[in-house]
DNA sequence: CCGAGGATCATCT
DNA sequence: GATGATCCTCGGT
């Protein structure tokens, strides 16, 4: 069952959790690419670690689109990072996915990351994309779609809240989480 | 196993 | 002109 807007305009701060578990799909004319979603990072208005801080821009417009919407950014010169936006339109807020545990599509995803070892093939956030093949092209598109989107998965047994990782600013603030024991997350 | 350092460039100041 | 929501490699232990 497909995920629907309602679910990802709710506080980013309860959707970030809700979706651990949740299949992520990446239909593509090569097949299909999904894993669960096992790792999430919420970025929130009023949180100087948030792209979205100091008002709308060229690279964070996305951001300020409808719940449900993909926010994709480019980083280091190398890198790509997914977010779903969340939240009432107008706020700024994504929720970061760290990580999947592949389930579909797997030697497509081994072939665009380059190794057969399936711990490296989506424990982190530029390496799912790179996996995914979720570039710049899928900035602003709606996960209501036929390319991205989210449906019924997993219930977690167990969810664990942690800070996040990476961020100078807001380093603080309890806004990463991740299916507690589960091996694809991105770091310990 | 762990930490340090480099890659590489769009975006913003 | 500086920087970054990362990843990979390499060297030490």
């Amino acid at each position: 069952m497909r995920i629907d807007r309602q679910f990802f305009a709710a506080p980013i701060l309860e959707v970030a959790p809700r979706l651990l578990g949740l299949t992520l799909v990446r239909r593509s004319p090569l097949g299909d690419r999904a894993g669960i979603i096992v790792e999430t990072e919420a970025y929130t208005a009023n949180d100087p670690a948030c792209h979205a801080y100091r008002g709308k821009s060229r690279r964070n417009a996305a951001m300020f689109g409808p719940a449900g919407t993909a926010y994709i950014y480019f980083i280091y010169g190398m890198h790509y990072c997914f977010n779903v936006v969340t939240g009432r339109e107008g706020s700024g807020e994504a929720v970061l996915i760290r990580a999947l545990e592949p389930v579909k599509g797997i030697s497509l995803m081994a072939k665009a990351r380059g190794t057969d070892d399936i711990r490296l093939l989506c424990s982190g956030p530029a390496r799912l994309c790179q996996a995914l093949n979720i570039t710049l092209a899928e900035n602003g598109i709606s996960l209501m779609g036929d390319t991205i989107f989210l449906q019924m998965g997993r219930q977690p047994e167990a969810i664990v809240t942690a800070s996040r990782i990476g961020v100078s600013a807001g380093k603080e603030l309890p806004y990463r989480f991740y299916i507690a024991g589960n091996e694809f997350v991105s770091k310990k």
